[in-house]
DNA sequence: CGACCTGTTGATTCTGCTCAATCAACGTGG
DNA sequence: CCACGTTGATTGAGCAGAATCAACAGGTCG
């Protein structure tokens, strides 16, 4: 169920806003051709494991889900992307995982404008990726509920630039799967945090974090 | 304790066995200049946390364990690599995770020749390398302890080229580093393989995969 | 030989999962 | 407007799988 909409922004995050915060994108963007921003509502399918991989995706607003299957249904998030960042990267000419919007996504076809050069300017941010993955590594194999859950806020409101606020586009059961727990065990730990006063919950989808410090002792 | 030996090869394994096995090595090796081969004995630290990164390391022979440690002392290995890999890719010019000899390892250095268009023969390395963490990160996140075990040994078997026998150099502390167990648990679900006729164990040192069928139903 | 290290096995504990009930928010149709 | 169904979040009770604690065996090296 693949839905294109052309949706055409007043102003694109990329050059500015995205831009300053991530240098590396600066590079690449230079490179690509202009492209529009396809618009893809809560829970549409970007691209399905198996499907041809030829491009990278921007994401201009929104936030996206990548995920692998196993063939009793399980499912693992690898990671989450928001305003700013790139994905699609994949060692050969397949996607091994499926991509899909979150919460309603503006995305960005980038497209290489010369062959050449391309991988200077792709290698920081497939090494960024990288990084990423085996940090999550260490918080999967090592790290209890809560320690992931700490974990995992923190890297938000990091990224968000949030000094407390933190969004949480995503529902419980992505939290979990990104966590490798269940949606129970999420909810439950989030309670604990609230009950611990590190964190307050004024929405679903909101957490304000009232004690970094706590947080960050957790997860170490 | 960083030792270093000069240790010259009679025949370096790059160009001819581990070129053909890896094409996106010749690639690389085409832009390096020539290095010796340093030998770094068992339990040998390659590289440290923290240390400053500069260029990238190929396993001549032997193996070599990447891994990071949490401040209380619990460590996740986030991979393994044998004859013929690359590996120490950062996204900065620091390195965030520990390299070290498993049972004696001979290592490469490579040093690009020219700084120009290294970035063409790196980028797949690195893309391979992250396809393997993500990979991981389904591991990790998603299975069992008998599925962890199953999808590790059939990874070892097929990254040896071995129709069966398969070489574990590293102790049983690491795979269970590797695959977020304790090494209790790694023993037990040995011994459970065992019994089932899954497999065989020769030595300590080494496995032999004699239903691979049965090990390729548990991780899927 | 004895000390040490690695691996195996057993007994017990506990964290997080499973199953299940309840509640709140939202949309639809009468 | 309200009754109804649906979906997501929360909470509780009981259970299972892996961790922890502990004992012991085999091999190696001084």
């Amino acid at each position: 169920m693949l839905i294109h909409t052309n949706f055409r922004l007043a102003t694109p995050v990329a050059p500015n806003g995205a831009g300053a915060k991530h240098p590396e994108l600066s590079a690449l963007l230079a490179q690509t051709r202009p492209a529009a921003v396809t618009y893809y509502p809560e829970n549409a399918i970007i691209y399905a494991q198996g499907e041809a991989a030829s491009h990278l995706y921007l994401v201009e607003f929104g936030a996206v889900r990548i995920y692998r299957l196993t063939s009793d249904g399980r499912r693992q998030i690898s990671a989450f992307h928001f305003a700013g960042e790139v994905f699609g990267f994949e060692a050969d000419s397949e996607h091994h995982f499926y991509a899909e919007s979150i919460d309603g996504a503006g995305i960005r076809i980038l497209r290489p404008a010369s062959g050449d050069g391309i991988a200077d300017s792709v290698l920081p941010l497939a090494l960024r990726g990288l990084t990423r993955a085996q940090q999550h590594l260490l918080v999967l194999g090592r790290q209890n509920a809560s320690e992931k859950m700490a974990a995992f806020l923190l890297d938000l409101a990091d990224r968000q630039e949030a000094d407390g606020l933190v969004d949480l586009p995503m529902q419980r059961a992505d939290i979990a799967d990104y966590l490798g727990l269940t949606f129970e065990t999420v909810s439950r730990i989030l309670r604990k945090l609230k009950d611990a006063r590190i964190i307050k919950v004024p929405s679903v989808k909101q957490i304000e974090i009232l004690n970094f410090t706590a947080l960050e002792d957790l997860c170490e």
